[in-house]
Parts: structure tokens; C-alpha cells; sequence
DNA sequence: GTCTATAGAAGGATAGAC
DNA sequence: GTCTATCCTTCTATAGAC
């Protein structure tokens, strides 16, 4: 996507909030138009149809979304600190982006082939082959356990990334007790501590 | 709610079914009508709306999640014991109810106080209190180290429910290479290991 | 490019017969 | 209780003037 005109990106930004909050079954194009400052009509004009809107929109989310992913393990640091990088780098944009996840788990739920459409198989094949040749390198070198590297790589993402999956839920849970934002800021750099202390060898 | 007819039973199943897929906003009541063996008609003369129609719903599932969440803490067993006999009984329920938390994660960030009409927060908060509770055993007896009880609350139920929450995604990093079921099988044995060498003093 | 006006489709809800 | 027929609203999309 590429955005040309000032319109198109107040209608790109309108719509990325929009199917960002509810979906796309739930965002309407007309709140979009608004938000945007402009009307319906202008809206079909620049982009033909909601699917189309949508589809840009997604595949620019989605792309973020798995480029900060898996960006943040892109280095050579021994694996706690690559940990320690990857939790405040990762959290901290998701503070920024805290619908994100919601939003791409959901619509590829809904929809696993809109995915295939944005990364080719060889690319996402190529990255988490990439995370996974790191992981053999410290089992090799005796740092950690044997460990299953997918089971590893489900448990390291599942932690940064759960509490802004379940954020209402937790809110309820923990009331006035506990501040949420307080709770993410803690998990930047306690995860990593956390992580280590389950798979090194002792 | 107090299902009294066969006709009732079976619009609730298939309203269960397309709001547990689809969510409020994509789920059709003709898709529901059909799916039930019924018209449009009956749906509402049971149901007034689409909206009663969720919130029946909601409230049922929400329930049910929530019990089984918690019911799988009740027990006086060591640690241990009771992450082992959590996550296998846990993780074997959302193998039958693979979509229960994508939707109500979800409805309940849309609308967090429908929540709140369901279950009271004294309830709620009675629930998560005695986990809690049984936590602070475990540390006063040197059995795990002194970690932040919110943050470990978080770190266990998300482990068990993320992969749930991001199928779809997992699904396509892996693709050929690895069964999401044969995963989320392992899951069922290994994350009680994980989850204490995470804490354990030694 | 941008607007007003409106067409057209889809979905939720109701009236009324049986 | 259950159906057919239909209404009404909401939403997406287009026509046509400027």
C-alpha cells in the first residue's frame, strides 16, 4: 500500500482504528468516513469496497505486527539478554498498539488464508526457522535444557502477548486492586528472569 | 437461564455455536434460525432480540469458563500436583471448547461491564483471592520463591489459553512441520514442569 | 476530488394466519 | 408454538452534480 494523497491516509488511519477496536464484521464504513472528516461516497472513491478497505488495512497491521515479532529476536545477544530485549522492545510496542493482537489473532482466526496472502510461506518459513536455529545454538552450547523449541517459542509469545488478549478480563479480576498498565510495565523485565529460570541448566 | 422446551434448546446450541465463531457483530439470527431447524420468527418469540439472544449466551459461557477456570484451582494438593491436574484438565476442556476464549476475551473487551452483570465482584474477587491465598502458602513454606502472585496468575492461564487464542497464526508459522493438536497435547504435561522451574527455590 | 442524494442489499424484528 | 409474509432500519455502494 502505498498512500498518495492526504485523504487516503485520513481514511487509512480512520480505518485502522476502526477494524482495529471492532473488527471487521463490527466496524461500520460510515463511522470510518467520519472519523476521517469526509463522506461515504469519497470513501468508495478512493478505496472500491470494505473488503478492499479491510485487506489494506489488515495487511499493513499484520505486517507490523509479525516484523516487530520476530525483529525483536533478530540479533546475536547471548539468549537472556536477547529475552530482556525482545520483552521491553515487544511489550513497549504493544503499549503503543495494545488492540493489535486482538485484532490480527481474530481476523486470521476468522480468515487463515488472508495471511498467506501478505507473507509468502518461504518468508514466515524462513523467520521462525531463524528463532529456531538461535534456540538449537544454546542448547548445543549447554546453556539451556533440550527444550521444544515450538513449545518454547509458543510460551515466550504467549507472555507478552496475553494480557493485552485478555486485558477486560483482567481488569475485572484484579479491580481496583492492581493498575493494569503498572502490571504490563513489570512483565518487561521480569518475563525474561522468568523464562530463563524455566528452561536453563542448573 | 432455564431452557424449558426442545425448540429452546436448540436455538440456544446453535446461537452458542455462531456467537462462539463469529462474535456479536458477525453472527447472523438467520444463520441461527437455520442452523436451529427454524425460522426468524420463532427466534424472536423466544428470544425477544439478538441482543437477549447474547446476552444468554454470554452469560452461560462466561460461566463456564470461569468455573472451570477456577474449579481446577480447588483442590489442597502441593503445587505441583495442582498446576499438573490444572493444566490437564484445563487445557482438555478448551480442546472441547477451542473457541470459548477467543469469544468471551473478546465480547468482554468490547463491553466490559456485561461482565459484571454476570458474575458480582465480590464473587470475583472471593475466586482470585483464594488462589492467591494458596500462593502465599506455597511461599511462606519455601516451596517457590517470593514472586509476584499477579504476575504468575497471568503467566499460568496465559500459557494455557493463547495457543487457543492464536490458532490461526500458530497453525500458519509452523504449518506443515508440526500438528496444532499434537502441540497443544504436549501442553497438557510439560507446562506444570515449565511453570515450576520458573518459581522453585532451590 | 468532493459532495448530496439515493439506490440496493442485508439483517433484525413484527403481524397475523394456522 | 410455528409458519409465511412483510416491514423497517441499517449499512454498503453508486449516480451524478459541482
Amino acid at each position: 500500500m502505498t498512500l498518495k494523497s492526504i485523504t487516503q491516509e485520513k481514511i487509512f488511519a480512520a480505518a485502522t482504528q476502526a477494524f482495529e477496536e471492532k473488527g471487521f464484521a463490527g466496524a461500520r464504513m460510515q463511522e470510518i468516513a467520519a472519523r476521517a472528516g469526509i463522506n461515504q461516497a469519497l470513501l468508495h472513491y478512493y478505496f472500491r469496497s470494505k473488503e478492499k478497505l479491510f485487506d489494506a488495512v489488515f495487511a499493513a497491521l499484520a505486517a507490523t505486527m509479525f516484523d516487530k515479532l520476530f525483529g525483536c529476536f533478530s540479533n546475536d545477544l547471548p539468549l537472556e539478554r536477547k529475552l530482556q530485549m525482545f520483552y521491553n522492545e515487544h511489550i513497549s510496542f504493544l503499549q503503543e498498539h495494545p488492540h493489535l493482537p486482538t485484532f490480527v489473532l481474530n481476523e486470521i482466526n476468522q480468515n487463515p488464508q488472508r495471511l498467506a496472502k501478505i507473507f509468502g510461506a518461504e518468508r514466515i518459513d524462513l523467520m521462525v526457522q531463524n528463532v529456531f536455529r538461535q534456540l538449537d545454538d544454546e542448547i548445543q552450547s549447554g546453556n539451556i535444557r533440550p527444550v521444544d523449541k515450538t513449545q518454547l517459542f509458543i510460551n515466550v509469545i504467549a507472555l507478552s502477548m496475553f494480557p493485552f488478549l485478555a486485558r477486560g478480563v483482567l481488569e475485572m479480576l484484579f479491580q481496583q486492586n492492581v493498575n493494569f498498565n503498572d502490571v504490563i510495565e513489570r512483565r518487561k523485565t521480569e518475563l525474561a528472569q522468568f523464562i530463563m529460570n524455566a528452561v536453563k541448566n542448573k
